[in-house]
DNA sequence: CTAAATCCTATCTTGGTGGTAGGATTTAAC
DNA sequence: GTTAAATCCTACCACCAAGATAGGATTTAG
């Protein structure tokens, strides 16, 4: 497993704000109520977005979070990135300048460094306006990236 | 993390034995001695790849493990999908048919199907040969699948 | 017969995941 | 100025998979 319910769930608190608030402040109760989720558990998620500032809140009666910027302003993997603190499929490949021992002559490596790569790719590609849209080419089809950028 | 030490560990030990058998059977004692690996450990990760019928193995003396078929006959994916389960990258994925409640109206869910779809073409395409040999093109170039094909 | 090997079963520690609990603080509305 | 609704903050906890380790049973070449 790659991307846990911390990151999963930060986006679909993300997609929620982007379909329901028009400029407002919405309620973390009305996020958890409509997207069927622990509000307790959202709360330390929603927290991790809103210091990465992703969010604007507004404390008190009436408060909540809306979006910082607009949907399109986003893409997957920053979120992601924020949320999970890594993206690598394999402990090898670190953010940092960090490096296994063997990596100069680990013949495996290339591998896991494509994979990265690919991931990164794909997600980086993908904005919240593309999923709250729908753009099911994008994501599931035959577009390609590289063909596109040709 | 999505591959774990055990995904990992048995693809060194495919690559070591590509490198290193000519036919003969090699002991496990000598991968571990030449991978710098627990050989405990590689045991228990060894016998998931020889009942998957990866390997040959002998019993006994001058015994041990061998490829049951060429390096180019291998891909990446069906291996890491053997020793790892799965490779989906959230458990929103699943490899049968079972699915979560929400799967019908979940907006995001295109997104985690594309993200799958994307890594197990990349493993899928990669062959043990293609490791071994070092072909950089393909695991970290420009090589894209998809463009070939057309 | 013995040494070298695979094969098998059981056990253990650790850290991350997926939460829960309780309260402090801020603010709008009456 | 009191109250209710909201964010914010800190601590805690159960569970399970990862990453091994241990010990012995079994097989076979020489």
């Amino acid at each position: 497993m790659m991307v846990s319910t911390k990151g999963r769930y930060a986006l679909t608190v993300l997609v929620d704000l982007a379909k329901h608030s028009d400029g407002r402040y919405v309620s973390l109760a009305e996020i958890a109520d409509r997207e069927n989720l622990s509000m307790k558990y959202l709360e330390s998620i929603i927290a991790i977005l809103n210091k990465g500032g992703m969010l604007e809140s507004l404390r008190g009666k009436n408060g909540g979070y809306r979006l910082a910027r607009s949907p399109e302003e986003y893409n997957i993997s920053e979120i992601l990135l924020l949320t999970e603190g890594t993206l690598a499929p394999v402990n090898c490949i670190m953010q940092s300048g960090v490096e296994c021992e063997k990596a100069a002559t680990c013949s495996t490596l290339p591998l896991w460094a494509g994979l990265d790569k690919v991931i990164d790719r794909y997600l980086s590609n993908i904005t919240l306006e593309d999923i709250i849209s729908g753009n099911r080419r994008k994501m599931l089809g035959d577009y390609c990236e590289h063909c596109e950028s040709v």
